[in-house]
Order: C-alpha cells, then sequence, then structure tokens
DNA sequence: CTGTTAGCGCGTTCAC
DNA sequence: GTGAACGCGCTAACAG
C-alpha cells in the first residue's frame, strides 16, 4: 500500500528509480540485480525483489536500448507468411532470437522492391540490431547495400551480394537430382516449370534441370509461368502434342506447384499420368493422389543458421562474408513414380 | 565533406542535432520538420532536407519512443503462423499497422498459456501501445488481464473475457449453416470432428452443429481428434458401422480437416464416398478430389476491425468493451454433395 | 516562426 | 558492495 502510494499516484508505470526508493537502495544497484543477479547482497536482493513483485515493475526496453545503443530487436523482412517455408523458418527465427534475449519485428514486402526499400529503412529507423532479409524479386543489392550501411544483414533463401551473409538451399543441386531421380525412372521427356519472378533460386534450379538434362543427353523444356491462362495452354500443348508428349514435370518452386496442380485439376487432367517432382515441400503433399514427391528444404536448420550468422555480426565480427548452402532432401513419395506406374504408361 | 566531417568522426549514426547544426538551425525546428511538414519556412526546410540526405539520417524511434511514452509498436501474439487464417490474418494486420506508422512486433506462444505469459510480458517491457492477442488454449482471462494491465488488447479469433474487446468469427451461425447445408443435402447420420484443444470456437461451432441436428430432430454424434490413431479409429468405425452408418462429416478447424483427410487417404476411403464440409478454408481445397466445401473466414475484414478497434483503445477511447462477430460465408464446392453424388449412395 | 532547455528511463562511469 | 551524476536522442514547453 505504502510503495504504491510513494510511486504511483499518477498511474504511470513503475520505474526504476521507483523500484530503488522503495527498496531504499540507489539505482544502480537495482540496475544491475535486474540485468544479471551479479554483484548484490542477499538482503538487498531481498528487498529489491520484494519491491519489482509490489510495484509490477517492468523493464523499459526503450530506454535501456538508448542507452546502451541497442534494441535488443532482430528485423525480419519476407515477401510473405503464406507458405510453408516462410511460416516455419518465421517460427524457428523468432525462437531463436528469444532465446537469445532478442524480439523480432516482422516485415512483409510482397515480393515489391520499393516496398521492401521502405520496410528497410523502417527496420533502420527502428534500430533493430540486425536483419533477417529475404530480398524480394528485382533488389538493387546496391540500393539495399546503401541503405544498410552499418547494420548486419544476412540474406535468407536468396543470396543477394557477394559483401552480404547469404543462408540458401544449395539450389543447383536441388534442380540436379529432383531431375536424375525423374531421368532414373526412365523419362526422356521432362519439363520444367519455373516462376513468374527473376528469382535467383529458380534459376539455379534450372541452371540443375538443364544440366542433368544435358549429362544424359536430353533436351531440356522448359516453361515459365507468366499468367494461368498461359500455363494452362503451354502446360496442355508439352503433355498432349502427338510426337513424345511431355511424361514428366519438375516445378521449381511452392507457387508454380500450387499453379500445376490447379491446372491438371481444371483439364481435368490426372496427376497420376504424369511423373511429378516440386521442388518445395507443400502441407498436404501427402494428402494428394498420388502423393507429392517434393525436394524438401532443411528449414529449420537454414534459419538457426541464419541467426546465428546475424548474431556473429551483431557481436562484431568482422569475418569473410560467408555463403552457405544447404541441400534439399528428396522426399520420395508416388508422384514421381516410385510407387505404383505413375506416368510410366507413356513414358 | 564538410558536414560529414563536422559530426561523424566517430562513424555514429547522425543524430538530429548534428542535422541541425549542420543545417544550421535549432534542434527543435529539425524536429518539427521531420514530423510532419508543419511550420517551417521554405528557406529552412530546404536547409533541413539537404542536411538529412548529406548525413543519411534516420530518426531514433527508440528516443522518440521513450520521450513521447509511445513506441508506435503493436504486438501480434500468435500461436503459430502456419495455417492460411493465420498467415492472411497477419498480413492485413501489419499493413493496417504500418498505414497509421505502427510496427508489428511478432510472438508465437504454440498454444503454450504458460509461454504466453512470458511473450505478453516481453511485449510489455518492448512497450508496445497496444496487443492483437489470440489466446492460447487454456488461457486464463485472469492472468492476462492481471499482465496487461494498462495496455490496450484486443483478442482476435477467439474471445477472451468481458471486459476485453474481441473480434471473432460467428462461430455458431458458422456451425449451423454447415450442418444444415449437410442436412438439406438428405443426410440423418452426420458426425462433428472437433480438435485436441478446448477452444472456444471449437466449442461453439460444436454447439451450432448440436442445435441445428437437435432442430431437425436427429442426434447429434462427436468425436475429438485425441492422437491421430484414435481419430483414425472412431472415424472408421462410424463410416462402417453395420446399422446407418455416417454418410457426412463436419470438421470444426482447419488442423481437424487435414487430420480427416490423413486418416481418410491412409485408409483408402475415397473422400468421395462421404459428404464433407469443413470450417476454415484450406489454400488447397479447390485441388482435392472432389473440391472441398468449406465455412471461410472474412479473414481481411477480421484483421482490419481488430486494428481498428485497437487504434480506438490506443487513442484513449473508454467505450464499452465490444464483442464483434463477423458471419462466416458457405464457399460451396463438391465435397457437400453440391455437384455430382458425393456421399448419397448412403444416404 | 525559431532556439534553448529539461527530462523520458536507463546504464555507466566514478567515487565512496 | 553501493550510490550520485551524466548523457543516450528526442520532444514539449517555453522564451524570443
Amino acid at each position: 500500500m505504502l510503495v504504491r502510494f510513494l510511486c504511483m499516484q499518477e498511474n504511470k508505470r513503475a520505474t526504476l528509480i521507483d523500484v530503488a526508493n522503495a527498496a531504499g537502495v540507489g539505482a544502480s544497484t537495482v540496475s544491475r540485480y535486474v540485468r544479471g543477479g551479479k554483484s548484490v547482497s542477499q538482503r538487498v536482493a531481498k528487498r529489491i525483489e520484494a519491491a519489482i513483485a509490489a510495484l509490477g515493475y517492468e523493464p523499459n526496453t526503450l530506454a535501456r536500448g538508448l542507452r546502451v545503443g541497442r534494441s535488443q530487436t532482430l528485423g525480419v523482412l519476407v515477401p510473405h507468411v503464406n507458405n510453408v517455408f516462410f511460416g516455419n523458418a518465421l517460427r524457428t527465427i523468432q525462437m531463436e532470437a528469444q532465446r537469445r534475449g532478442f524480439t523480432v519485428m516482422l516485415l512483409m514486402h510482397q515480393e515489391d522492391a520499393k516496398l521492401q526499400q521502405e520496410q528497410l529503412a523502417s527496420l533502420k529507423r527502428s534500430r533493430v540490431d540486425g536483419i533477417v532479409l529475404v530480398p524480394a524479386a528485382n533488389t538493387s543489392a546496391q540500393a539495399v547495400r546503401a541503405l544498410l550501411e552499418g547494420t548486419p544483414v544476412v540474406a535468407f533463401d536468396r543470396p543477394l551480394h557477394k559483401t552480404i551473409d547469404s543462408i540458401t538451399l544449395e539450389n543447383l543441386n536441388a534442380g540436379k537430382i529432383a531431375t536424375e531421380h525423374l531421368l532414373g525412372h526412365g523419362h526422356r521427356h521432362l519439363l520444367a516449370v519455373t516462376g513468374d519472378y527473376e528469382l535467383h533460386p529458380l534459376e539455379w534450379r534450372m541452371k540443375g534441370f538443364q544440366r542433368a538434362m544435358e549429362s544424359a543427353g536430353k533436351t531440356p523444356e522448359e516453361i515459365c509461368l507468366r499468367d494461368p491462362e498461359q500455363l494452362s495452354q503451354d502446360l496442355c500443348k508439352a503433355l498432349q502434342r502427338g510426337r513424345s508428349p511431355v511424361t514428366a514435370i519438375l516445378s521449381l518452386s511452392y507457387s508454380v506447384t500450387i499453379s500445376i496442380l490447379k491446372v491438371l485439376h481444371d483439364r481435368k487432367i490426372p496427376l497420376r499420368s504424369i511423373a511429378f517432382i516440386g521442388i518445395d515441400d507443400l502441407e498436404f503433399a501427402s494428402l494428394l493422389d498420388p502423393e507429392l514427391t517434393t525436394i524438401t528444404q532443411p528449414t529449420n536448420q537454414l534459419a538457426q543458421m541464419a541467426v546465428d550468422q546475424l548474431m556473429k555480426r551483431i557481436e562484431g565480427s568482422e569475418e569473410h562474408p560467408i555463403r552457405v548452402a544447404i541441400p534439399g532432401k528428396l522426399t520420395v513419395r508416388s508422384s514421381c513414380g516410385c510407387r505404383g506406374q505413375v506416368g510410366m504408361s507413356r513414358a
């Protein structure tokens, strides 16, 4: 009662000084105690503890941040959170950050480079200590570097620039192993479908496809998802042409897979009639018939490494920029043809 | 060059005072200018603008927050971001917040009430101006209220307490219209499947199911998803029993739907053999065969209202707590039996 | 319209 | 082991 009266007259939040007064000690003593139970006598500790509880004191992170020049906050800027990969990555990033005493400020740029710049500026104003960035399509690495001068950044999922740490999937390899797997099933005419945006991962996955095809002495075919209608036509043409139609499809990303499935569904082309592998896992991959074979990203590992590396930079490590690429895992289900006679009727 | 020398000796970030000096004006003038182009002469404005550009000045929101007692930050605490609903809601919340000059601090509690308390405390320490909370299962409303004393909160998706604003789906109604639709197709034995957690929305959706069934003079049957194995057995028993088996299923949530689909798939029970409606939309609802009929939430509207209401509270509105519930929309596809003879062979 | 100054809540010297 | 005082960058009062 008394303490409440002493400092809460205006119903304002209790401050460190309120606690100090209530406990009958100096401010810095409370400060030391709050930050880590070091160098405080037992008796005083008890009194401080009591005062904190009585006042409902919560340290003011803003004030601390201003004082020490560190907000203990990480900025996370992603295109969106509407797929398993980003969703899970976000979860891991947030938890890893929290484990280290950091909170996460989340922004999305919707694949829009201009909006991305604004979001980055916003993060700078918030004085985040570091940023996990999934660069938008058509990002100018130079513009980002200029804006972020002085703030540690790690590029996630998509590399950005030689001077910036990046943590990504081994994209070329992903394209390669998927293609090789399909080739292993005896298919001769494979089609790779890529997305609308010019994204580094898509390009390298495509390169993996091309190399694997060339190594096997086959001609790589590819189409690009511009609008759904176009995709629908292109796809049908490839699948239903008279001479040596395509019998196996490699989808280069999550959203492309969704689009392809939609086309097949709309056109009533049974998934069973072709071999299919998608890069990026889907939540419902094993709910389809046949179950979808995918290349799964080691999402948690990627996210963890991103946070790790970012922390190193925040601590001030001046080492050379790193460029980590982790291999994806071929998750074999049925759509590739491994179970049943998927797509082999015409192979 | 000169300005750089004047204030950037130590390569530290430019401050408002640096800008003031460089522009040859007072600090408060810069402050006024930065905050909104009010009351500054043209000449001075130009000089300030130049100085800001030359120094790469970015206002320090921590300092501003400390000074004005407002961080311009919203806390968002959700169970996770792994479904369309929360993902989309998050997007809208972030954009709406941004539109009003707020940034979003994102935390997840994984449906764990204890973790939730820690996260809330963390948000308080960050001095967020308001919180959008999706309360975890088994949340003690009292504990939350005690902790959040003084911080505006709006409960999202799940109500929390009479004294706290809530924005939710009209859950009872959702259960009712789904059930009535199924009944309208002539089904007599319906089964509602609910989730593991004791969640307000699930309970009311179930109530809607029960009432609709009773109004129709039918006996409601229900099972609860505890572990997948149990669900698998219960489901099969209901679907395959000799006397009057269940011919239509109502799933009460996103995760329940996923589980049911998995069971059906594993047991090779064709989705086509039963009528099905799921509350909550799925990204791949129209990729399944037959396409899934669902009750879709007006996600964006809900999110928008949540932010709106939160802003009102932040502005200081002392009005009575509101309890908004928006009706869901029955999105008719095929699995309910509206196209083709889904599930009616045994109805 | 503009400049000066006090202090938001905290951490960090430095004396004691 | 402890307390007093200064300043982090900014805004809100004032005075001019």
